[in-house]
DNA sequence: CAATGCGATGAATACGTATGCAGGGGCATC
DNA sequence: GATGCCCCTGCATACGTATTCATCGCATTG
């Protein structure tokens, strides 16, 4: 009968319903094989019935861990509040996805990196693990990497795979995506190619992508020059621009440019049109990551790809090894390349 | 000294160092005034030399609420496994730093509208509210938007607020974007102005903008003719594709078309590009959220700016003032119109 | 018939924190 | 010097679950 509860149903209420222990109800519903058949039909219906859940808190509490991973994304403070790295959240829904793949829930949080609370989550049990995307300055960050290792701390990093790294990371391919582009540059008939993004051990990616490139250049024969490189530490469209106007305020000749990544292509896309540069008629552009804008701007970028939903499934994986205390490694992903119109070979749709 | 300790510090570790009762030490780091100066200064000394954090399981169990809220992001399960809608991820940015603000975690969670079990998170003590986003056809979740609310459970929808409505809603005023959008295509001399989207009851917050749209063209003495519309039930550029399709193999003239969300818009776009037909001069296209790649598609896309920022913002502040007990009701947020190229206004930069 | 074993259940306890209640000590007032 | 008061601290307990250990009934076996 409708009895009025004060509060929500707890496994006592269950008991008492089915006149059994409290321990038979808490065996029942986890599944253990302890209980017979019948006595857990009959607290299946009526915990169903009383719309009863178990209390993660207290199951955590005995249990010792949440079920859950923390997804910590670190950016600029200097960011515009609204925006978020487009390639972050793709990356940001595939991990998503993987963690109810795997059972898990997902605690999604932004900090600015100069916080010191990364451990906290785990610390507090609130999470089992974390999943840092977006630490960008290396070298500042690798510091702290090392505290949450020594720490114990379960976690996995998004980003460039180094040598005698102290902590697991997954990323992809950079150097080989960038010798690829290259190389497809050089095949299009291109000699001049500019590169824009930091090419310095602070942003492992980056420098990866410049290093590929360097390697494409080498192989043809060529010698980078280093008037066609220009510094951009983060990725953000502006960036792209102001790139651009350095290297046209160089009067250096180029006949392409490869950007790090899409959103300085996009803004490199746009100083050029700007300085009345057409592309890819006078100038090539390329960038790296292909986010979902990649294949609208104008013209169509050619770009790599980074499986972003592999990489999700990699990093859920990974750390959930660790919490098994299994051995885990780092490990790179492949990058494929995208071709559109904005680099000059023939026309896609 | 360096004490090896099993496992993590407890307050009673802390306690026994600072040789005061655990008692003593809870209410210290929670700021109580009951302890003097002098004693919590020393316990804090304490609990950060041993690295100590609160358990939050062990807390949340004795407070009986997790400071946690739950972002419940709903969709069809036909959607592509990788992509997520970008309007929702830019409020996905924005409610995650609203939650930052308030000093609230959040957990993010995708559903199949097929699970039932919305409300769990709350009933397992996961998290205090929940947010829900991405809720598709209204008349289908609305019965259990009822079960939500007579459950008692704190939550908050964005989407299309309507009278008699069980639950809380916050969304932006579409009719009245609608409403704008329209007007501004009719001072460009449009007059058949087609209109991609669902009328329909089942997707309120396309058929809200419908009805500004008809609004406008009373106002201006047109008559809305339904030759001129076409259902397209989900936010996808296929759908636009497919939706611009049929519209010229209907026959009818028309030089606009209005899509219900820029994802369409933006198929709208490619589908009148294979067709040959030339935007803005022939045809005027606009759209409806502003999405990132709206500035980027070539013409640059006309369309409706939703203040994703502040319908964060309100969203949480809605869910935590219900999950405080306070009266809470529905709201609308404003539409902007952002004016680009592809209605055939004087061309941006 | 006694001994053994097994399947199913209950009692008791630990997980770590927050808080109501009681108490101890110091100081002021009369 | 006794009384009262206030400030600080400790004791004990509750939060709800998972699990170890003990128990009890019943069947099987020698």
């Amino acid at each position: 009968m409708a009895t009025v509860m004060k509060g929500k149903a707890t496994s006592f209420d269950i008991a008492y319903k089915a006149g059994v222990s409290q321990s038979t109800v808490s065996r029942a519903l986890r599944g253990s094989s302890l209980v017979s058949d019948d006595t857990r039909h009959r607290i299946q219906t009526i915990a169903r019935e009383l719309n009863y859940k178990v209390d993660k808190n207290a199951s955590n509490l005995r249990r010792q861990h949440s079920v859950t991973l923390a997804l910590l994304l670190f950016e600029d403070p200097t960011t515009d509040d609204s925006l978020i790295n487009p390639f972050f959240l793709s990356m940001l829904g595939s991990i998503t996805r993987a963690c109810v793949r795997q059972g898990y829930d997902l605690l999604v949080s932004f900090q600015q990196l100069s916080n010191d609370w990364h451990a906290d989550y785990q610390d507090s049990h609130k999470a089992d693990g974390l999943i840092l995307l977006g630490y960008g300055d290396y070298l500042v960050s690798r510091s702290r990497l090392q505290k949450l290792v020594d720490q114990g701390t379960h976690f996995v990093r998004w980003g460039a795979v180094l040598e005698g790294q102290p902590d697991i990371s997954i990323g992809c391919d950079n150097a080989l995506g960038g010798r690829a582009i290259t190389d497809h540059l050089l095949a299009l008939g291109r000699r001049r190619i500019a590169f824009i993004g930091d090419s310095s051990a602070h942003f492992p990616e980056f420098s990866a992508r410049y290093r590929g490139h360097c390697e494409a250049l080498c192989a043809a024969g060529l010698e980078p020059d280093p008037a066609l490189q220009v510094d951009a530490s983060d990725s953000i469209e502006r960036l792209g621009i102001e790139s651009v106007q350095v290297l046209l305020s160089r009067g250096v000749p180029f006949d392409a440019i490869f950007a790090a990544s899409d959103l300085l292509a996009i803004g490199a896309l746009r100083a050029l049109a700007n300085a009345g540069l057409r592309v890819p008629e006078q100038v090539s552009v390329v960038g790296f990551d292909d986010i979902p804008t990649a294949s609208f701007v104008n013209p169509a970028l050619t770009t790599v790809m980074q499986d972003t939903k592999l990489a999700g499934e990699m990093l859920v994986d990974r750390v959930l090894r660790q919490i098994r205390g299994e051995p885990v490694e780092s490990a790179m992903l492949p990058a494929q390349l995208v071709i559109r119109r904005s680099c000059g070979a023939q026309a896609a749709p």
